[in-house]
DNA sequence: CGAGCCGTTGAGGGGATTCAAGCTCAGTGG
DNA sequence: CCACTGAGCTTGAATCCCCTCAACGGCTCG
């Protein structure tokens, strides 16, 4: 009879807990511990929390300073600021997989508040325990600026094709986007249309006039307020004809 | 009589020639190094090669694969885009002291183009040299990340500020800003009508009209075709009367 | 000196805003 | 049960800001 296989020393080599949540994490590939191999997890030996939170919840606002970074598993989150002149301006949303907050990282405070549009799932990654981290493993500095680059230009891409052209135009490329960052099968998000406004520089009404006549077109289907599917072949002879003229 | 002092050992103790340049460099405190003390500075055995550039010469193009990032020692650099639509976007501008490139230093493509909009000095800093500086010295790191960060801030900032509104708004907005980064006691840099075009999203005649309509209330005082100063009163005024309505 | 770039100004039209009204729907309380 | 309310969405009409088209002047440069 063979007895259990007890081990004299290692026994550390089994990985921890929280190692293996991370290790079969939905998000692993995309998210900033995708960098790491199994061996590279299995030092994580903290408790990443993971927090939920509903639609319209404030996850920080401007000026608070935060104490760890996050990562999205799912939902979408939108970062906003108040302009001098007092409108607020959507100036970039977050999705699947995306590491936010890394300011906090910094130990500097937020530009803009951040809020769910969707329900969000996000693991909350301390800033300490990046820092220790990073430390040991380079590669992780190395995928935290990659995050960074990638925040910018995301931002510049937001800039450079979200802010030109016609109402029309824009609200196409913003449909565009969400098709593209839509979790695979599911629905897209249906932003409100004071969103889309704060989004894409338009009034509510000129943001409704322009979804309406979308809808009639057959691009867009509302399935519910919040929701919408596309009609994927539409939409890209509609972006076509736009860039065309 | 007294014998010149001649060190025994430890020569290497003299600072390497190019740190004592960085040591003296112009615009030491607010650049990239400005986080190494002296003797960090010390280890800097490489050259540091510093490169001049004309008014319209293109530093870099998008999808090109840079080998340096580099700091602006003088001089105003602007980064534009192409939408998809065919139309140029300016998305960001860059100034004394910044730190431009950074993508190089993890490999990837640039995704806009970086033009020299004035004369422009910059240092250049190879990516083999950052990285080996970065694992010796942490501090270094921390200060590329909060580069990043102030690079994700502008980019947010430029597209809250420089998008919304009136034209008028708009181009004040743009001359606070330039106020703001001007060289101390010069004259501050004029875009082009074009330029200011593409960076507000304005046709050049809007442009003109609102640049012309502003020299006329005085706010704004040609000095040949690129420069003019601002009078600092008058511009605050209009912003707020801009603010208020 | 004509060509071309840059800046300016005018006239007219169009797309977005503004102002306004009405609609649906969920929540509330009489 | 249903009026009441308010939030979100839609649609219409009038206005206005900006774009488009156009012409012209100053300037540099081949």
């Amino acid at each position: 009879m063979l007895m259990p296989v007890i081990p004299l020393y290692r026994t550390d080599a089994v990985p921890h807990p929280q190692a293996q949540v991370c290790v079969a994490c939905e998000v692993r590939q995309a998210a900033l511990f995708g960098a790491l191999d199994d061996a590279g997890l299995a030092r994580i030996h903290e408790h990443i929390p993971s927090t939920e939170w509903a639609p319209d919840a404030v996850l920080w606002r401007r000026g608070e300073r935060g104490s760890a970074a996050y990562t999205l598993r799912s939902g979408i989150v939108r970062f906003e600021r108040i302009t001098s002149s007092g409108e607020r301006r959507i100036v970039r949303l977050a999705g699947r997989g995306d590491l936010i907050g890394q300011q906090a990282l910094l130990g500097e405070a937020y530009a803009d508040e951040a809020v769910a549009c969707t329900p969000v799932r996000m693991c909350r990654l301390p800033a300490p325990m990046i820092q220790r981290m990073g430390a040991e493993e380079p590669a992780l500095l190395q995928e935290l600026m990659r995050r960074w680059q990638r925040a910018v230009d995301e931002a510049e891409g937001w800039l450079a094709e979200l802010t030109t052209g016609p109402a029309r135009r824009r609200l196409l490329r913003l449909l565009d986007r969400l098709a593209a960052d839509a979790e695979p099968g599911a629905l897209l998000w249906m932003p409100r249309r004071d969103e889309i406004g704060d989004m894409l520089n338009m009034t509510v009404e000129t943001a409704s006039r322009v979804v309406s006549q979308l809808r009639r077109e057959g691009v867009l289907t509302l399935q519910g307020p919040r929701n919408a599917t596309v009609e994927a072949a539409a939409l890209r002879a509609a972006l076509e004809a736009e860039d065309a003229g």
